[in-house]
DNA sequence: CTGAAAGCGCTTACAG
DNA sequence: CTGAAAGCGCTTACAG
C-alpha cells in the first residue's frame, strides 16, 4: 500500500557515492569533502529524502519516542483542564527536542497491565513520564524494577528518594494561599483538600500549621476532601456550607468552580460573601471568575521540566534521583488592602502577583 | 545504557530449533509439529520473551503507531475539556486494537511545517486522526497530497467528499436545541455560534432555519460568535444580554459555561429567567449544572469510530472517502410540562433523553 | 514441518 | 576522506 520511500542506497547512486557517506552527510560527520557534502545535500534536498527512523533505531536502540502514562486511577481525572495544561508543556518540549511523544491512558486495570508490559518489553519506547498515583498498585513500584528510565509528575506516595519526580512546592502554595485569608481578617477558614494525592497531603497539612502559627482553632466541620473533579468540590462544599465559613481555600481550580455552583445556587456572591482560593494553573480561556483568587501551579512547565530530566536518564547523564520542585505564585484577582499588602510583601514578595 | 533485551536467536538456541521457527511460532503460524510448539511456547512464558517491534517494522512496513494532529490552530483550545474526551475515545480504541498512539500537538506554523514533514517521510507513522481546522493554511489539503492515511475529526472545510472523516449531526442537534426552546414558547430566542468550523455553521443555518418555519423574525442582535473557549462565551453573552434575550442556544459546554458566569453575574436566573441550551459530551464531571440542558454529542464515539476507519484504510479494505455521521441527543435536565413532551416525541423521540 | 538465507534501511568499525 | 562489509532483530520465500 504505501508507495516506496527512498533509500540512502539511491541518494547514493544518484550522486555517484557509496550508501555510507550518504549517512554521514545527513548525520553531520566532519570529514567529508565539501564537493561530496554538497553534491549529496542538493540531492536531498531535491529528493525530500528523510532517513527511515525505523532502521535507525533498529542498530541505535534508541527510538525517540518517549510516553506518557495516566494510571488507570487517574484516568476518571482525565477530562480535567489540568491534563491538557501538561500535555501542552511536554508536547512542546518533546517537539523542540525531536521527541515523538505517545500516549498512554489506560481506562481498565487489564488494560495498564498488557500495555505497560508491552512497553517495558518490546523496545518501542525509550523512556516514559507518569502522572503519579497512591493506590496500592500503583505502577511506580512496578518500573522501579525495570531499567525503563522514568519520571514522576507529583512526588509519589512510595519511596520518593529512590525516584525521579517534578513536584510543584504546594507547602508554600497552601502556606501562600491560607496567609492571604487570614490576612484578610477571616477566621473561619475552611479547606477542600483530597487524599488522592500527596500533593492534596502537603497543602492540607500546611493549611492546619498556618492557622495553628495564627492561634486560629481547628474546625473539623471546615475540612472536606474532593478528587480534583468539579462535582466533588460542588459536594464538598455543600458539607462545608452548613457550618459558615468565611473563606475557603480549595485545592483545585476545578474543584473550587464546582463549589461555586453550589455558592451561586445558594446565593452567596465571591468573594463579597466569601472568600475563595484555588489552585492551579488553568489557561485564561477557563478563567472567566475574576472573583477567584489562585495559587498558581505551573503545570505546563513541570511538563517541560519532566521531559528535560527525562532525556538527562535517557543519555545517562544522571546517577542519583533528581527532585525538582517548582516555586508556586499567588495570582490575586480581586482588589486587596494595603495592611494585606504590606503582609505579603515581608513574606515572599516575588511569589504574587496582583492583577486587579 | 539498555539491558539487552532476549532476541528470537536466543530463545531458539534454548529450545534447540531455528529463529524462523521461533518467529512461527510467536505469530501464530499453523503448520508447527505439536511438541515443538509448546516447547517454545513454555520457553516464551518463562522467559518473557516479546519481539522487539521495531525489527519487526522494519519488515513489514508497519509500526501500528497512529498520530492524533492537533494543528496550530487549535492548539489554542487545546485546553478545552472536548479533548480529553475526544483522546480517550482515541486511546480506548487504540488500545483495544494494539495500536499505539502518538500525540502532535504543535504550538506553532513552524514546528507543525516541521514535524509534518517527519511523520510524512520518516516511516514511523501508520495513519493520522486530524482534528478538522478551517483556515486557509490548514493541513488537510496538504495531506490529500500524500499517500498517508488520515480521518478527519469533524467535516473538514474544503473538498469533505475527497476525505474520510467523523462527524455529529449537528444540523439535526441544532434544531432539536432551537425547537425545545421553541417549543417552551420562547420567541426571542439567542444563539452564541462560531465561525470557527462546519460545525458551527451547521448550528447556525439549523438554528435560523427552525426559526423561520416557525415564523419567527431573526434577529441580528440576538447572534453572537465565540471561539468555543469560556471566555468568548462570557463575551458573547455581554453582546447579548442588553438585547434581552429569553433564551440562548450556545453551540459549546464551555462556551455555555462562560456565558452563565455573565448571567451570575448580572443576576440572572438559569433556567427560570432564562432558558440556555448548550452543546457537547462533557463528563459528569463538568456537568454541575443541573439548570443547563445540552445536546449531547458523542466526542468519545467519534474517536472510536475515527481510529475503527483509520485502521481499514490502513489495511487498504476502504475503496472511497467515508464519511460518517453520528447523532446527537437533547438531553433535558430540568423539568418540561407535557405539551413541550408531546411535541417532541413527535418529532424524534429516541434523541431525547430526560434525566431529571 | 523446519532451517538456511536473503533482505528490510540504516550505522559504524575497519581498511585503505 | 571513502567504501565494502557486518550487523541491528526480525520475517518469509525457498528448499528440503
Amino acid at each position: 500500500l504505501k508507495l516506496k520511500k527512498l533509500t540512502l542506497e539511491e541518494i547514493g547512486k544518484l550522486a555517484g557515492v557509496s550508501r555510507a557517506t550518504v549517512s554521514r552527510v545527513v548525520n553531520d560527520y566532519p570529514h567529508i569533502s565539501p564537493e561530496i557534502r554538497e553534491r549529496v545535500e542538493k540531492l536531498i534536498a531535491e529528493t525530500g529524502y528523510q532517513p527511515n527512523v525505523i532502521a535507525r533505531s533498529l542498530v541505535s536502540d534508541r527510538t525517540n519516542i518517549i510516553g506518557l502514562v495516566i494510571p488507570s486511577h487517574v484516568a476518571t481525572v482525565f477530562t480535567d483542564p489540568y491534563f491538557p495544561r501538561l500535555i501542552q508543556g511536554i508536547s512542546h518540549t518533546s517537539n523542540q527536542s525531536k521527541l515523538t511523544l505517545s500516549l498512554f491512558l489506560f481506562h481498565s486495570r487489564e488494560e495498564e497491565e498488557y500495555t505497560m508490559k508491552s512497553i517495558l518489553n518490546t523496545g518501542l519506547i525509550d523512556g516514559l513520564i507518569v502522572t503519579a498515583d497512591r493506590k496500592e498498585d500503583s505502577i511506580i513500584p512496578r518500573l522501579m524494577h525495570h531499567n525503563m528510565p522514568f519520571v514522576v509528575i507529583g512526588r509519589p506516595d512510595t519511596r520518593p528518594d529512590e525516584v525521579n519526580f517534578v513536584d510543584t512546592d504546594n507547602v508554600a502554595g497552601a502556606r501562600m494561599a491560607t496567609e492571604y485569608l487570614v490576612s484578610l481578617g477571616y477566621r473561619r477558614i475552611g479547606i477542600i483538600a483530597s487524599k488522592q494525592n500527596t500533593a492534596g497531603d502537603d497543602r492540607l497539612v500546611s493549611y492546619m500549621k498556618v492557622l495553628e502559627q495564627n492561634n486560629i482553632p481547628i474546625d473539623k466541620n471546615l475540612i472536606a476532601y474532593g478528587d480534583f473533579s468539579m462535582t466533588s468540590g460542588a459536594e464538598a462544599m455543600k458539607t462545608l456550607y452548613p457550618h459558615r465559613p468565611e473563606a475557603v481555600f480549595v485545592c483545585s481550580d476545578s474543584m473550587a468552580m464546582g463549589a461555586m455552583t453550589i455558592l451561586q445556587e445558594a446565593g452567596v456572591q465571591v468573594p463579597q460573601d466569601m472568600a475563595i482560593v484555588g489552585y492551579d494553573d488553568l489557561p485564561p480561556a477557563i478563567q472567566v471568575k475574576p472573583a477567584l483568587t489562585t495559587i498558581h501551579q505551573p503545570i505546563a512547565q513541570s511538563g517541560q521540566r519532566a521531559v528535560a530530566l527525562l532525556m538527562d536518564l535517557i543519555n545517562g547523564m544522571q546517577e542519583r534521583p533528581n527532585h525538582i520542585i517548582l516555586p508556586n505564585k499567588l495570582i490575586i484577582r480581586s482588589s486587596c488592602g494595603a495592611a494585606l499588602m504590606n503582609k505579603l510583601n515581608d513574606y515572599i514578595s516575588e511569589d504574587i502577583v496582583i492583577e486587579v
